[in-house]
DNA sequence: AGATATTATTTGCATGCGCAAATAAATGTT
DNA sequence: AACATTTATTTGCGCATGCAAATAATATCT
């Protein structure tokens, strides 16, 4: 009998959401951290900035795609900032705004730890699952995400 | 066109991965806390307790259980005990282990909370997959991580 | 039995985070 | 043009967490 009144499938796929999270995350926040002095969200701001179109995005866009509050975006730029990784410049046209751009030496240290993380991915990730379970958990999890159902 | 050198499958898996389990914990741990003021790992802590033996589990066991490390299950082990809804106590035979007890209290108010987890579980994550899928999902994930109990 | 190593748990300390309020600049209204 | 509303970002604050060191008790070894 599972806990509660989960079905074992419903209860074995929470689990082990929770599980491969916590396992996986935690590694690769490790590896990065020890390796690059990078945090996996510091790792992921310079990430996004890379592929944004002028290497520069504002400081909400940023927040979003990096899964964090504004609040929360505002230090993490902070420390970067301060390691000139990255740099906050004024809007050009929206006073109220910041556009962070994404340095040379930012670019220079991404370029770096993305070997060590791309790495760290596979093996502790991608490589334990076949093509097919891949595609499988990419298209299970989006749906999660995804807009709700009625009710 | 994607960053790195990640395939669009490994891509997707990955960025799947955070997302999902972003969305649905923290929507989860609000509901929780908004309705029975309790973290996530509080409620778990509860749940495990209660599928355990004698209701009652060592710090170690525990932390182990609720993915937390033991100096992080002492701090909640305190909260929650404070509120009544855990017993701490000496372990008979082993002078340094510290067993801990599900009170009567804490029944009532795990069960009162499963009520509304459960149905938070199904509506943000379970019941948006097939039970293809939640199989798929959970047989995927272990192997990230290895087996787990079943219960 | 006495010294040493191992194990279970707890503190000291620092960190990273989110929420709510504050700030400041834009936009909308009359 | 003056005033209110909305939007972008930053602070004030508190909290849960992990790591490393401390504590305390048990196991091991000779």
């Amino acid at each position: 009998m599972n806990p509660m009144d989960l079905s074992e499938s419903e209860w074995r796929a929470w689990q082990a959401l929770l599980h491969a999270y916590h396992d996986v995350v935690r590694t690769l926040d490790r590896e990065l951290q020890d390796e690059h002095d990078l945090t996996l969200a510091g790792y992921d701001v310079l990430l996004r900035l890379r592929s944004a179109a002028n290497k520069a995005l504002g400081m909400g866009d940023l927040a979003e795609r990096v899964l964090m509050s504004p609040s929360g975006m505002t230090r993490l730029v902070d420390r970067l900032a301060d390691r000139g990784l990255v740099e906050r410049r004024p809007h050009p046209s929206d006073g109220r705004a910041a556009v962070v751009h994404l340095t040379d030496e930012g670019s220079r240290h991404l370029r770096k730890a993305a070997r060590t993380h791309v790495r760290g991915i596979r093996e502790h990730f991608t490589s334990r699952l076949t093509e097919t379970q891949l595609q499988q958990v990419g298209r299970a999890l989006e749906t999660i995400t995804g807009p709700h159902e009625s009710h």
